[in-house]
DNA sequence: CCTTGACCTTCCCATCATGGGAAGCCCTAT
DNA sequence: ATAGGGCTTCCCATGATGGGAAGGTCAAGG
């Protein structure tokens, strides 16, 4: 199989299989004659492994670990699902922030007009001096 | 003002500074006659104005459009407001992207030993061959 | 006056994961 | 034999940020 039909055959674009390898996430592929790069059914396995980590939002340095306990058989499973669930306390950490965030517009967003009015409140947020947001009542125009 | 207070009062580095300069988001500032960037107030709000955009996670790309509307003091508040409601939608998209793969994560990691066996679901639906992500109420151990 | 140290300037490089594209070689089908 | 598609490597770009080098500037103190 060559670098494209691998490709097609795990969804890793071959210009992130080449990368891959070239970073040492996977290993180097065989080499025809004339130098393609060849890949067989066990490839194709850990190509598509690192796809579904990707999707999962795994950090390739991560991955490497992940796959490493994959190839390994004498694994601890408790190594894996730390690693999991250090990845779940990342994932929680940064939806809160962006829940926080989403949050904080969409009350913004329900005071503004939202017509041909110039005055807005989240442009006034954006623009305030302290560090609250739209917390303060003070209604004298900014 | 020099570079380096300016960034001190408005919280973006001067590095930050210099690049948002460059690429066109903020005006360039003064300069002294050695050369030396110069700052005023009004240079420190609209850092500040910066500053919280980014915080709130948008793009420098829609922080322009957000400065644009901030200076137009005929601006109508619906166009803030539409940017605002966009990049909520995109921040409930991600979030909503992120919550399905924790559940997932925490799932698997429920059933996951965690000890010193190897056997781990985490890794086997890694590495399964379907599509679906543990979902199936096959009860034979996988 | 001169030195020292802190600041400033520009320019280059690195990150993380990914894609685009060029130049050139290889393979297969017509 | 030639065309086309695929392969190779190498360079560049993204977005936002930081690190650091080489060199100019400024203020304070001996």
């Amino acid at each position: 199989m060559n670098i494209g039909e691998a490709a097609k055959a795990s969804g890793v674009s071959a210009k992130m299989i080449r990368y891959y390898e070239s970073v040492g996430l996977i290993d180097p592929a065989m080499r025809s004659e004339s130098g393609y790069r060849v890949y067989g059914e066990n490839d194709l396995h850990v190509l598509r492994f690192v796809k579904r980590a990707r999707k999962m939002g795994f950090s390739m340095e991560r991955i490497e670990t992940l796959l490493g306990l994959w190839r390994d058989g004498e694994r601890n499973s408790a190594e894996v699902k730390k690693l999991a669930l250090g990845h779940i306390a990342e994932l929680e950490q940064q939806i809160a922030e962006m829940q926080a965030v989403a949050d904080t517009l969409r009350k913004l967003a329900a005071t503004c007009h939202g017509d041909n009015r110039p005055d807005c409140p989240i442009l006034d947020d954006l623009s305030a001096e302290h560090e609250a947001p739209a917390r303060a009542p003070k209604r004298r125009r900014a």
